[in-house]
DNA sequence: TATGAATGAGCGTTCATTCAT
DNA sequence: TATGAATGAACGCTCATTCAT
């Protein structure tokens, strides 16, 4: 009965081998085959799921994007102080991307490289709105300055991803401090 | 004589359309043939300038990575008050992102990607030195937070990495006011 | 009964999708899986009726060879002239390749090619013989020439099926002078 | 020396084992792999010489078709009577058919199949233009039917190819007297 | 030093066929 | 009987690397 349906469990299976394997090898050292292996199907199988490689490597953008800002925004509360939402946002980014790591670390390899087509990379951006309100907000009530939302993201957010990285090649280990120092960090860069 | 300049010259048209290539489509969609055609030589020719094509993409990180360093800290006065000389170095490495752009680009790559061998990374990073010099500097005097370094990076200069992606991906214009406020963004994460 | 009817419709539009798909794509280019979507089956339908592809495309070829001779020799009178005979099942052969010719063009490729099992070849063959009979009665009467059968198919018939594959490929059209001339030409090729 | 060149032994090869490869098994079912094998290279270096599958199988049929038009009108005196001259073309192709017997069987596979660009279909045909111009002559000069040329080519020449394929099928052999038939059920067809 | 030819290994993908229901 | 899911084997083709000169 559940053998009659294309399974989802494959689907993911697909998608995680997919992410552990661009992780560690890049998406053009990442062969099919392995992908197949890893998942435990065959690789015709895939192409039951997937139209091609572009298309798998896509959709487990899309799909690891959404996770990310699904995650951010668990719980947030719009309607909160601006530096309080912020910090609750901030912190459940910090979160996704120390207990998420390898997620976020093919987020990282996928933002800075060629390999998602750009229609891709638009849909990921999608789910990041609420930042942007807030940060509208922020600036509206003069709490955050009036920079550019791109200047904000690149100082409040994506230092985040640098210190993964750094931790994920063992030059660092994410503590409390070093939590707490960043999000200052984060914060005073912002503030107004 | 001349032969050993025409080699340098060759050697220097192989790194060169290694990051025109790999900029534009990545390490490993990134063939030595075309390598090969875009430096005028033929494909036989690179292996002897490389080892092989990890050596090549290796070299080309460490010759950018050195080119990168040289140009921040050129004409950089240690003995500067400690905003003013950090205030230097971090326009010079603006200044590099904007004008050497597609060497920006191609250390962002990198250094989002396993294609660099660990040992080269490493290589690229030892120029650091003075900006780390400064930061204990600044810290000591009590002048920058006493944050790790990897945060003080990540927050004072990483960011013009994203900033400099989102410029090439037409999304915003790296103009006068933006480099102001990034450049107040970054101090501000930083500065005690 | 109903069961049985079903089946029997399932069993044609095979067979079908099998001549259009093969005429427009030839053998090896025609994957079951399209067979099955055109026929509105599911693949592994097809091999309830068909031991594999090879006995699909025999089977195929053995229905429409059979419609090809049946339709030659329908309303044929054995016992008239022999010119007028000729010129009956002429008519009738030459009007199949007009009116069927999807069929006729799929033999042309069967006939030409080694997608055919000789065993099949050979069953396709078997019901021509009343051509023969014709063709020895006229030797026999000194109205055919005493040539082989060889010879008086590949000049009296097989013509037919080069003029319909030029007019499938437009250059030609296959108009009422156009028959009456390779008329013409078949019989003085052949009569004595 | 020799070898600084692309060397037109391979390419010739490869062109001969596709031919004989494609004879016996059908374009599809003939791998570029075992092209390679047979020609002695490596399935890379088919790839040097011809662009891809098509284009190997393209230039394989143009070759073949311009080798028989060449053969056709070799010694050919387009000033001798129409018939005579007729005479002499007719044999020369049958006599290309029994002696290149595998060519011949190239191009009739070729000839009743969608495995050819329509480019080098056309290609393929101009060569034939003296034979076309003789029969404009013994139109002209009354001693030709006329007829359109396809009817022509039809009754006159194509049933060579017939005749060759049953030969292969080991169903007849092409001896003296065969010929001589064949050449007048073909001269008695178009001849006014 | 420099090359164009050549290649084995491996890639993404397809397909005839089988499986589980 | 009928199916959609699944697959192993094979295909066309590419590429890092080597060879012969």
């Amino acid at each position: 009965m559940a053998k009659l349906q294309k399974s989802i469990d494959k689907r993911n299976a697909l998608v995680k081998a997919t992410i552990d394997l661009v992780n560690n090898n890049g998406f053009h050292a990442t062969p099919m085959s392995k992908i197949a292996k890893m998942a435990n199907v065959s690789p015709a199988t895939i192409y039951l799921y997937f139209e091609n490689k572009q298309d798998l490597v896509n959709q487990t953008y899309i799909d690891v994007k959404t996770e990310y800002t699904k995650y951010a925004f668990n719980g947030y509360d719009a309607n909160a102080p601006v530096k309080e939402a912020f910090q609750y946002i901030w912190n459940r980014i910090a979160d996704f991307k120390l207990k998420q790591c390898e997620h976020a670390l093919f987020l990282a390899q996928c933002d800075n490289t060629p390999m998602i087509d750009e229609a891709s990379r638009q849909e990921g951006i999608k789910h990041l709105q609420p930042l942007l309100d807030l940060w509208a907000k922020g600036k509206a009530e003069g709490v955050i300055k009036p920079y550019s939302d791109y200047i904000l993201y690149a100082y409040a957010i994506n230092p985040l991803a640098f210190l993964m990285l750094a931790q994920k090649r063992g030059a660092i280990t994410l503590d409390d401090t070093l939590i707490k120092n960043a999000f200052e960090a984060a914060w005073n860069s912002i503030k107004k």
